[in-house]
DNA sequence: ATCTTGTACAAGGAATTGCTTGTATATCGA
DNA sequence: TCGATATACAAGCAATTCCTTGTACAAGAT
């Protein structure tokens, strides 16, 4: 019973603790531009399916996932806003880090319009 | 150092591990404005100095705190600048979160050597 | 030298994590 | 119905995490 369990903050540390593995970062980078179901993402690793699953299940508590279900699979696809802890943890520890960021990409790409053919 | 580039990306699993703790989320918060000494830290806690100790040696290895010593003492502060795994993760998951630059950062940072288990 | 202060190192324990194998449940197709 | 497929649930295990108490060591004061 360690780690203040009823702190203002347990998402944010249920989030950061869910990205802080590999398999995982992975995990959504498959379904981050396309749902998939838990077979597909299972089948890209060489862990058991029952391994992935439970990352899976880590992901979707952080709330990283979202979960449809379709027949006997599920489908299971990113969902982004769940980073809002990680994006405000930079916004408290390294404000400059967003402004930096966005200037890099200005200057990759000399037309930052709102067109963006 | 721009370099490394032949690293397996351990260096985000400690940062965000480091990072997914409240007690450590505190101590960047008490010392990224001015260094404190390791006794001033542990003094904001209920936790014993030796935990507080151990804290701050985690985030002393995921380069979130610089050491300083001056003495018989350690002086912290924060080095936001390793926080960069944390910035990258957003800019690849949730790109609008930094900028509204859409998925152009993705395009602008190609990372091919990056790609991790 | 000795004492006191500031800090880390060391060992150990309860809880948690990440994995495995085994099993259950639901759905589809014949 | 029965069998195959898709997926989660369950139990167990080694490694790790976070904490504790006990100790060591370095630097300043007496």
């Amino acid at each position: 019973m360690r780690g203040m369990a009823d702190r203002p903050d347990t998402d944010t540390d249920t989030v950061l603790r869910a990205l802080a593995d590999p398999h995982r970062r992975q995990i959504l980078r498959l379904v981050q531009h396309a749902e998939l179901p838990a077979g597909r993402i299972a089948a890209s690793f060489t862990l058991t399916q029952q391994a992935v699953s439970q990352h899976i299940g880590v992901l979707k508590q952080a709330g990283l996932l979202t979960e449809r279900r379709e027949g006997a699979r599920r489908l299971y696809a990113l969902h982004h806003e769940s980073l809002a802890p990680v994006r405000e943890l930079l916004a408290e520890f390294w404000p400059d880090a967003l402004s930096r960021l966005k200037k890099a990409v200005e200057t990759a790409h000399p037309r930052p319009g709102k067109g963006q053919a």
